[in-house]
DNA sequence: CAGTGGTCTAGACCACTGG
DNA sequence: CAGTGGTCTAGACCACTGC
């Protein structure tokens, strides 16, 4: 790819065809750092070049890069480090554990939570319903990777989680490699199969469980459990994971932020 | 107030004193401006100075003055309008009812959903429980209002709210004027007592409801409940307000975007 | 048309990191 | 110390709004 795939030149002036949607150079080039992250030419973790290279390499101000790393770091795509340079965004990273589980103890600070226990209970490949195949914008048909699995926070089972993917970017995905990996599951995703989640939905309910979830969880039957539908997607909005959890809230409770 | 309160020069230069704490300019005038709002001297809705004139008055460069309002509205403070200048964010604004109502129907867009039917069940003043008072920061046997309403959309009802206001700001606040208002209580908060609330934090939990729930919702017992319990703070971070929501979940659910 | 916010540049200097 | 991101300035021009 040349460094001057975008219509106007370097000083912003629009093609003399006429076009009356506007956008503006470092939108560009927000798009161009994009391209580089989606085709892998920075991975999670890494470093990007440096904001006078990619000034340089996009023929533009320094100012103009520094605008679409703004973005892109608010989005949490980026990371910058003043004095070290911009890295590329990770589920790996050792401080936030689970940057989307807002499921937070009611007493204590989330900080000094011990890290959950977890269990497979199921994995396998079946054919996409119709209502998955959907969400993930999958044929009819396709293979689908099924998991259900339970996150016990100090030896109580709190979190019970059935999860849908799509088969061919999760292709050899088993029991055996979701046990063994010790992180967060996104994380695996990202170093295994160069999936990385970007942003997700979540649709809240209050729902009674069924006797098989009862037991799972080892609670008694009405119990009110709080269900969490979540879409995630990876770039370019292409969803990439259908998840429904049923978190237990006697002791725990799930947290947002308003503003 | 003079124009100069703050303790770096205009270019940037540090006090001569060991100041281990650097804060940036744009960040002195972003506190400076959020002082105007608080003080009231630009009101919801209102527009504020161009970014020429509150540069001059400040005595920086347009830039400067544009990063902090860049922050500002960011946060939801200020909102800005190409040609026509920047205005001070309200809960008034036509365009968006519910700022702070993440409950949207299951089927239909959520713009096309009716507005929401309101009744005032309940409204008294009583003296700060230990736990009120604590949350919204008041003296042991303070004033406190306590607000019992719900919500119907489309007949049906979905939400029942009970909520608590320290009494000295809400000082007035009746039954009547709650249930004369038409539009967002937070927007009477606004015109009628000068309180803005400017964001707020969620704990959600799933419970059983009690009698007098099912009454009100009717519903019948064992309907599982989100329980929503919001803490809604003005400028400063004071909390301003300890809200309980209780949502019927059938059709309806609670949407939150991760990211 | 004038006035507003929005974009872009070029250059200077500051704060932070690591070798 | 050099290299990184972070701040600040000054000036030019563009896009949008309303008179």
């Amino acid at each position: 790819m040349t460094s001057q795939a975008f219509s106007l030149d370097a000083n912003g002036l629009p093609d003399s065809t006429s076009a009356p949607a506007f956008s503006p150079l470092y939108q560009q080039i927000k798009g161009l750092i994009l391209q580089s992250l989606q085709s892998g030419e920075w991975k999670p973790g890494e470093g990007i070049p440096s904001e006078m290279d990619l000034a340089a390499r996009y023929r533009v101000s320094q100012g103009t890069v520094r605008k679409a790393i703004d973005e892109l770091s608010s989005d949490n795509l980026l990371i910058r480090r003043q004095g070290k340079g911009t890295f590329v965004a990770t589920h790996a990273a050792h401080q936030v554990q689970y940057r989307f589980l807002k499921l937070m103890p009611d007493l204590g600070n989330p900080k000094s939570e011990v890290p959950a226990q977890r269990k497979i209970i199921d994995c396998k490949r079946l054919r996409a319903s119709a209502d998955i195949g959907r969400v993930l914008a999958l044929r009819a048909g396709d293979a689908v990777l099924q998991v259900r699995r339970v996150l016990s926070f100090a030896g109580a089972p709190t979190i019970l989680e059935d999860l849908w993917l799509p088969g061919a970017p999760f292709k050899g995905l088993t029991a055996e490699r979701l046990s063994e990996y010790d992180g967060p599951m996104y994380a695996l995703f990202e170093t295994e199969f160069g999936v990385r989640m970007v942003r997700a939905e979540e649709k809240i309910k209050a729902v009674v469980p069924d006797a098989a979830q009862c037991k799972l969880l080892e609670i008694k039957p009405q119990t009110p459990l709080l269900s969490v539908e979540r879409v995630a997607y990876t770039y370019n909005d292409t969803p990439m994971e259908l998840r429904r959890g049923f978190y237990l809230t006697t002791s725990h409770h799930y947290h947002n932020d308003l503003n």
